[in-house]
DNA sequence: GACGCTTGATATAACGATATACCAAGATTG
DNA sequence: CAATCTTGGTATATCGTTATATCAAGCGTC
């Protein structure tokens, strides 16, 4: 029924290895008979099986992603970018959801493992141990580790400027007057959110702001809201808040429509992220933007560097946030309006 | 570098014959020996090459999803939904994103043709072509089709009933009272649009309301908004929209927010998914709702079955959209309260 | 003690492609 | 014209597993 290559050399009337050398376009093969393999071929609705070629030759152009999740639009910029740069080089991009569970990620990883992909791109779940990476260094898998840094330096890393952007947003805060800023997503202990959180007490500090409010949620809007309920029945002196991405300011956006408030008059938000949400938002976000479609094609430009050289040191990006800002960030109530400093 | 059965075997003092069969639990092996193999392979860090083992097997754990749009929240439902439902069973889904390109599409089948993945979960791109449906048939992959029905019940295939949820939906309009109903993300010739444009056409036709308006845009939310707002310029008298679905209909909401009208009393808005964002929207949205998770289990059970026998007359299941009343539907200005029909 | 039966393990031939080495025939050279 | 090169092609071992057949040893049975 699958037509191999045993197949198409018959049908074409020359061996096997002759046919595989016209299927790659390799070695010295005359035009004529060239083309009759190729007719055989297309004849027999030809597909190689990449398992045995991949196998022999010890080359496969398929690229795991595993990602903690797919449902992001965030994410799902990335994959289009890193996809669309690694089809331009020959290669083909397919994805595994751990939606943040250690074990489902170990099943995925070791699936990339058995099939020896070409390489990976990889965002570690929360908690991952050290195990697993140790998994990934042992078998040589060319890895890039994306977003959320580990693996103590034995993979390339692409990732964000995180501290300097949590500066950046809680400033603009400060610089507008607020005093009262919470921090909305925070408390997981891994890289990304203490990095964060990190940049957020450094203003607090410096600017000798109301003590630092962190207050957890999951990275939702329907999380996003609940939190922001949460924080206001508890603090509701707090002014503004920021958050650990735009999923989460839009849900708190929606609470403090609820609570009858006015994001940016009654209490500013600014989110991070800036995903296509945040600027079609009532009202528009203000936010820390990244661009995640050049994002997910740095990260897959490294990744293809890495495939080609395994024996490179190993080398980290990151890339900085911009603050972008729309109307859900303004002076807080009672404060007059003053020259910016 | 790369650990081999060969090599589990020697440090167990057994053969790769009775290594593998400890490896898969297969076979006659005592408790001794198979402890033994275990231990040596737990100590190598080995991981058996699939691409081998399902080489000579003919057998397939990892099984594909060709999806045209990752970036959707329903879609990231479904593939959620299905891969639980995989995994429970022992398999394990990766997804390709064809972003509704058929050149893409093409790669990503043949690559799953490639690597012999045990089956396949599909939603067809837009325009795609026969010699592609031929290309799975001839092979012989196990495919269920998703959303999107095409190659001529070759496949068997897992839907929404189209026809009947847009006739609820229309319906629901008109029972308020409206007259001008507009269909916001038409034109494309696709199965699914078709279905769904029929349904609201027959109750534009049955009701005899006014004439039918299908107004094309993406299935995003900035399409969205520029669709209504394009659509508002043209046709000022249109008091009610039904949506393809809920990321055009939020948008949808926020152009006539922008307008300064307000979604329920001055124009109604429909829409279909029941995303996340559909409740929390503001207003909420009414919707048409299928559960996406639910649906993707039941996708992969269908596959699953397929997979199990491949020889069975394909089938075809669809699934009912619920109306799903929120605040984004009300009464035409002008139309007296007074009871429903 | 010859016979069958069970248990635990092994030798070996696939699976489908590709890399390597090799070869025949014609063309080129000194 | 013998020696060398080029061209176009093939035979074969190999990648890492698993399925199949086979086998030796122990054990009971008549």
């Amino acid at each position: 029924m699958k037509p191999k290559l045993e197949n198409v050399a018959k049908a074409a009337g020359v061996s096997t290895a002759t046919a595989s050398q016209v299927m790659r376009g390799a070695g010295r093969i005359s035009e004529a008979t060239r083309k009759r393999v190729l007719a055989a071929a297309k004849d027999l609705h030809y597909v190689r099986d990449g398992r045995a070629a991949s196998m022999r030759s010890g080359e496969n152009r398929e690229i795991g992603f595993a990602i903690h999740q797919i449902a992001n639009p965030f994410n799902a910029e990335v994959i289009s970018g890193a996809s669309d740069m690694l089809e331009s080089e020959g290669y083909l991009l397919s994805v595994l959801d751990s939606r943040d569970d250690v074990a489902r990620q170990r099943r995925n990883l070791e699936a990339f493992i058995q099939s020896s992909r070409g390489g990976l791109l990889w965002v570690p779940a929360e908690d991952t141990d050290d195990a697993t990476y140790d998994l990934l260094a042992a078998h040589g898998m060319p890895t890039v580790t994306f977003l959320r840094r580990s693996g103590r330096g034995r993979f390339d890393h692409v990732g964000i400027e995180n501290h300097e952007a949590f500066r950046t947003a809680t400033g603009h805060l400060a610089d507008l007057g607020h005093r009262h800023i919470a921090y909305l997503g925070g408390s997981a202990q891994f890289g990304v959110r203490t990095e964060r959180i990190a940049g957020y007490r450094a203003i607090m500090d410096e600017r000798d702001l109301a003590a630092p409010i962190i207050w957890d949620t999951r990275d939702d809007k329907l999380s996003g809201l609940e939190a922001m309920l949460d924080l206001y029945a508890r603090h509701p002196d707090v002014t503004a808040v920021v958050c650990n991405g735009d999923m989460v300011a839009i849900g708190a956006c929606a609470a403090i429509n609820m609570l009858g408030l006015t994001p940016g008059s009654d209490i500013s938000v600014i989110g991070f992220d800036d995903i296509q949400d945040a600027a079609i938002a009532a009202p528009p976000l203000t936010t820390m933007a990244v661009s995640p479609y050049d994002l997910g094609r740095k990260l897959a430009k490294v990744a293809l560097e890495r495939i080609r050289d395994n024996d490179m040191p190993t080398s980290s990006v990151l890339v900085p946030a911009e603050l972008v800002e729309r109307e859900t960030t303004g002076r807080p109530r009672g404060v007059n309006r003053q020259k910016r400093p």
